[in-house]
DNA sequence: GCCGGTCACGTAAGCGCTTACGTAAGCGCT
DNA sequence: AGCGCTTACGTAAGCGCTTACGTGACCGGC
């Protein structure tokens, strides 16, 4: 294991400057109790010096670690790739580093992941991806962060309520809502649903604003079919091989995330479906490739991205009483595979 | 900023065996000089106290951090999404934490990412994606990673060579070839690349396996169409553009990879030239979407995962005199998006 | 029976920083 | 002049670990 580097120290930069250690490090890091000159020559001198602090010293002495632990489902799926990339640069930008895992929609081992990324002392924790529909994981994780923000550290959830601390939630209501709406617009009263796994609090969501919008327009809940897989594209797949087979009259599939979606389209291409003329096609979170794909897929837009500084900007503030909720907004977008409902 | 929490500390564990600190340390370090019973004892009351040692503290006094540092150009591309999550997963595996770093393809920023990342003290370095034709970044880069090395750090290159530490190196050359091979064996005379940009090492390398094949045709250098763009999805429609006014006599694209080769067959649906029947379409990396594109990718696979894991690996061993280079092997894989060149 | 050599463990000195507290100087006020 | 208050700085005590070194017990060999 690597040592320690010859790097300069804060002494070195309290010595150039023929001041006490205290005097420096004040200096630094901007607190008062030094006059204007001395701190401009101190930060001057740290400067030539080429001085970067010593983190692990400066955590060990203050107690307030500056690292932000991140916990995604899986970092190779787009959704989870997007929001990454939003959190790792506004931690750029404030100084912060980023520390990932992977709780592989496991949630056994994302509270495992939860554990160690407190139990080594990141300051701020961020919790991203679907909650479960498992309320001992669930409580224990509630309890894990309850924990540590009384200790002092700070949490936020991306996309999952239920965890008693800050989050930004998507729309996923609202969504699933417009996306049934925009079909039965076209024409569609044959609906099936590609959902994600039973128990993700996600897919339980999106599935309610699609039913409550049937609802709205008098429809049966029998006119809308829903089959569960994977929140994948293979479970995409397998969904719409399922759909085929059990439900012929369906004219429309709506898939839950937009990974199930490509695995729908795939599958619809292998079976030489023709989309949207005998099959239309939604899909939700419009992840980059969406508009890319062929056809290019109709979709909810939820900004990734910005869901993920959110989430830091939420944790980078003080805990309020009572956690903060922060609604992401959703917009339907309108591609190619959609289309009105074939003639029968 | 948080404060610590108020775990169990190692004196606390020492305290309840009844040991000393010393003792305590190297039973949980298992390292000699500890009777084979007392280390038992040591290990199984932190068990019970669910004692996790303070990382901060730990790298302080050893000077050995065990956190590794990975820069990627961009996180949310699928390529080095895969590649991160090979080395998150066996990081994990090995208690390790890793951080990530975004250096957005510009070469000035991913050096200062670099220097960021030592700074921070982190034990490992990966940095992955092309290297750069721009000699004064290399050369710093260079110069930062060989002190960063003799310090006792340890470094290792995904994709890049010429950076004097341990590499894993995607066969670029061979897979260039492979492709371009592919396609002449299927009739097509008019070839065109939808290069990345210029500067960029991979680029250079995937071409020159390209032309190598032509050559060994004994085809004629000007029979290939080389249009440079970025690296992504939108530089591919940007190539294609110019590749249907400029060289219209083309039949095959070979992009030089899959998130152009996307780009390339989004431009290709919208000006409707059928893919494969009048253009044939090659990308490269096999990211886990090419197989449900429309039409699927014929692609070369590379194992972006294991490249993740095997870099990390590598960093993990001592380092040698001479970098160590690691080939990681190619494979076509033929999928809808290419066929026959067409008759004339 | 004594000596050098292990071995198991304890003592204590840091690692590089933050920060509570102490102190001396300077100010305005009575 | 004396008081208390603020300001600008220094002193030094840690933060929780690792590890060089010290020490006593024990062992085998002469």
């Amino acid at each position: 294991m690597p040592r320690a580097s010859q790097r300069p120290r804060l002494v070195d930069v309290a010595e150039h400057a023929a001041v006490s250690l205290a005097t420096a490090s004040r200096a630094l890091a901007g607190r008062q109790g030094v006059s204007a000159e001395v701190a401009d020559r101190i930060r001057q001198i740290a400067r030539e010096l080429g001085y970067v602090a010593n983190p692990y010293a400066r955590t060990l002495a203050s107690g307030a670690s500056s690292t932000v632990g991140l916990i995604v489902h899986q970092i190779d799926d787009p959704y989870f790739a997007e929001i990454a990339a939003g959190v790792i640069q506004f931690a750029a930008e404030q100084g912060l580093l980023v520390q990932i895992c992977q709780s592989g929609r496991d949630p056994g081992y994302e509270l495992q992941q939860l554990r160690h990324l407190i139990a080594q002392r990141v300051g701020i924790v961020l919790i991203s991806g679907s909650g479960y529909d498992d309320p001992r994981m669930e409580v224990a994780a509630r309890a894990e962060l309850a924990a540590f923000q009384d200790h002092g550290g700070r949490a936020a959830a991306i996309g999952r309520h239920a965890l008693g601390i800050d989050a930004v939630l998507p729309d996923n209501e609202a969504g699933g809502f417009a996306l049934a709406q925009h079909l039965m617009d076209l024409g569609h009263r044959r609906l099936a649903v590609a959902a994600g796994s039973t128990g993700l609090t996600t897919v339980a969501d999106r599935l309610a604003g699609v039913s409550s919008a049937l609802r709205q327009r008098g429809r049966s809940p029998a006119d809308l079919a829903v089959v569960h897989g994977d929140f994948t594209r293979a479970g995409g797949r397998a969904a719409t091989e399922q759909i085929l087979n059990d439900h012929p009259e369906t004219t429309a599939i709506i898939a839950l995330n937009d990974a199930m979606a490509m695995g729908v389209l795939s599958t619809l291409r292998a079976r030489r479906v023709p989309v949207p003329a005998r099959m239309s096609v939604v899909g939700f979170d419009d992840v980059s490739v969406a508009a890319d794909l062929a056809p290019s897929l109709t979709t909810i837009r939820l900004p990734m991205t910005e869901m993920g500084r959110a989430a830091l900007t939420l944790a980078l503030k003080p805990r309020t009483t009572r956690p903060r909720r922060r609604p992401t907004g959703h917009l339907l977008v309108v591609r190619d595979s959609t289309g009105p409902a074939p003639k029968t």
